[in-house]
DNA sequence: CCTTCGTAGGTAACTAGTTAGATACCGTAG
DNA sequence: CTACGGTATCTAACTAGTTACCTACGAAGG
């Protein structure tokens, strides 16, 4: 998997500097958005000089790309996706989100400041789509509306609480603690994928 | 209803560039949000002098709020609450989004950029969790969860599509069709309220 | 009536402070 | 001794908010 790894010491520094920079763009981007961010307090943050930023990455927008496709390929890698147990990907996917508050805010932002759709994004949500319309030929899966409609309110569902506006939050109170969440949210998906009785 | 209307031309005026700056910037901050909006850009956009934004509301982020506030109580008096029937309730509720996309980007925008949460937004949620619970009390609605989660999930079903990465708007295709995508909400919201066969 | 005049509504031009990105230069590993 | 990684500093373009000024509506006195 790994390149042969022959860095020079300078080289290592360099990548160093350049994860630095990217985690501080996370920071800054999360917090503030691309138009809200500023370079000077990513390069602050990043303990790095402005200048690498474009050195290294371009201009502010495409730091900013780079550190969408790192941390949206972070999570395809880590939260596997099962057709076959949507009720467990939605629990998995949840926690993910939930263990990164700020990962929900970065992608908040990416939706309404970056319009463009990735090619490799594309190709997940087409294999996961793929998947669910094969569950549901194979009888193991309800199919009582398309598959894209299934993957969406599934994703829904896992998001309800994410975007819900911070005054619902506020209303649930100890209702919001979460595990009673990630209870409800088994059990929603669950129903989401059985037919009701007539 | 009305109040004595006993404006004078000049106040008539007055009222009519408010309500253009209004539109403005409903229009300015949909698109770009608080950080990227531009007063001067709103002005134009107005047909108005930037002079009279500062003048009328103080200064850009409380021009924001009066935004927020105005389509946040209009949508709260056209779609109607209704504990027993949150199908129809989240069917109108997601026609009423899906007719203005602009409003759902204005709303991320402010949960990304503005924390605090206004009194009136509390009030309207308590009155809501308060509506489920009593139903599920009467036993006109399932209590297989708390009243908060099923609120949250329902609006989270009903935001499946309009949070939706553009990337599985694209996937969906022709399946995303609006009524075709009413009639799954429907089953969906039907489903996430009624309790399943063991 | 009609003329005066205060003032609400509006405008143009400016300012002080930021901001993304560029230039020119330095130090040290190799 | 040179090229790569890094730094300090500059700058041109913007931007939110201000200052100073204008215009004409409409009320009030004659």
């Amino acid at each position: 998997m790994d390149e042969a790894p022959a860095l020079t010491a300078k080289q290592r520094q360099s990548r160093a500097t350049q994860e630095r920079l990217l985690a501080a763009g996370f920071d800054e981007f999360q917090g503030h958005g691309l138009a809200g961010a500023r370079v000077d307090r990513i390069a602050a943050k990043a303990g790095a000089n402005k200048r690498l930023i474009y050195v290294y990455f371009g201009d502010k927008e495409r730091l900013f790309d780079e550190v969408i496709v790192r941390n949206v390929a972070a999570m395809l890698d880590t939260v596997p996706f099962d057709a076959d147990d949507l009720v467990g990907y939605a629990e998995r996917l949840m926690d993910y989100l939930e263990d990164r508050p700020e990962l929900t805010r970065l992608f908040s932002w990416r939706n309404l400041e970056r319009t463009d759709v990735s090619e490799a994004e594309l190709v997940s949500y087409r294999n996961k789509v793929t998947q669910i319309a094969r569950a549901q030929d194979g009888g193991r899966l309800d199919a009582a509306m398309p598959a894209v409609h299934v993957l969406a309110y599934v994703l829904g569902l896992v998001g309800a609480w994410t975007i819900a506006s911070p005054a619902l939050h506020q209303v649930a109170g100890p209702d919001g603690l979460r595990d009673l969440r990630r209870r409800s949210l088994r059990e929603a998906v669950r129903r989401l994928l059985t037919a009701p009785p007539p």
